[in-house]
DNA sequence: ATACAATACTTGTATTTGCAAGTATTGTCA
DNA sequence: TGACAATACTTGCAAATACAAGTATTGTAT
């Protein structure tokens, strides 16, 4: 079989990808086990919590920061304005809806974030020293740079 | 709010999941529309291919592999059947069913691993140093080598 | 000012996936 | 040996998600 990689390269991106495959599992069985919230719903109370002090997150910037489409994000909204942790509220461009947390999400949230702050300890970082998370941070700014210059290239 | 993690730790998991989500969005697109193969299909290729010399993997294995659900594993496996790029085979023990590649199948990855390859450097790989994809395999194995001692506790 | 393009979101539809229950086979213990 | 548990997989069903098309609103160019 024709390769490109190294090993080195090979058993980096496995392990990277493992890693990560691993502890979300874990993670998402939990918040669902534990805190009876599936993970999208707290992706969702936590970025929008992050714009509280503002108008909220219009549906397309909500799905940009929780990367998902903004098709599956309408009926994700829609079954969180049901469990009242969210609302909708029309923008003065009638077409921008925009998303924030009910006192009930934020109450919501506020019970479940130590708990997977905990967990996300006690799965990754726990097993890092401070020169790792450092490294991680790095890695993650590089990359992330190359993605925002190369937007424009395909949408 | 309540927090239990330092600035360190949470931007370190941040970068984390969001250099993941970033990267792998990316490849499962290309992977799509280049190769004409969803991800999970390709998965089930690379994880066959290297147990080519053996019998091949029982649904079990396989869905550890791949972190798949069986239930969600039969279903692929028949569409992937259908395709014509994989077979299965009862073994002697009739409760077990073992799935390997056949010619075709073993083709479609051969055609698909360069290319694939290749965008796992330009998205990821290329942006690190040597020293910090050894980093990257040694957090890995730590982190894999604690889910392995506390498996026996939950499952 | 009007036509047409662009933007932001929602809806129709199909696909994928997982959980719980079901089936078949093998192991175990009296 | 026969009953019951355990294992390995499949199926019924429901939920979540994405793509493409549809709707409403705003921007733009003549």
């Amino acid at each position: 079989m024709k390769e490109v990689w190294s090993d080195r390269e090979r058993v980096t991106w496995l392990s990277f990808i493992r890693t990560f495959g691993t502890v979300n599992q874990q993670l998402c069985a939990d918040m669902e086990q534990v805190n009876q919230l599936p993970m999208p719903w707290y992706d969702v109370l936590v970025t929008l919590y992050q714009y509280a002090a503002e108008e909220g997150l219009s549906m397309q910037q909500l799905a940009d920061n929780i990367m998902m489409s903004t098709s599956g994000l309408t009926r994700l909204v829609d079954r969180m304005i049901d469990g009242g942790l969210i609302q909708r509220k029309r923008a003065k461009d009638r077409r921008i809806v925009y998303v924030f947390l009910t006192d009930a999400g934020r109450e919501k949230l506020e019970a479940v974030l130590p708990h997977h702050q905990q967990r996300v300890q006690q799965y990754f970082l726990q097993h890092l020293s401070e020169e790792e998370m450092d490294a991680i941070q790095d890695m993650g700014d590089r990359i992330q740079q190359y993605f925002k210059g190369n937007e424009r290239d395909q949408g």
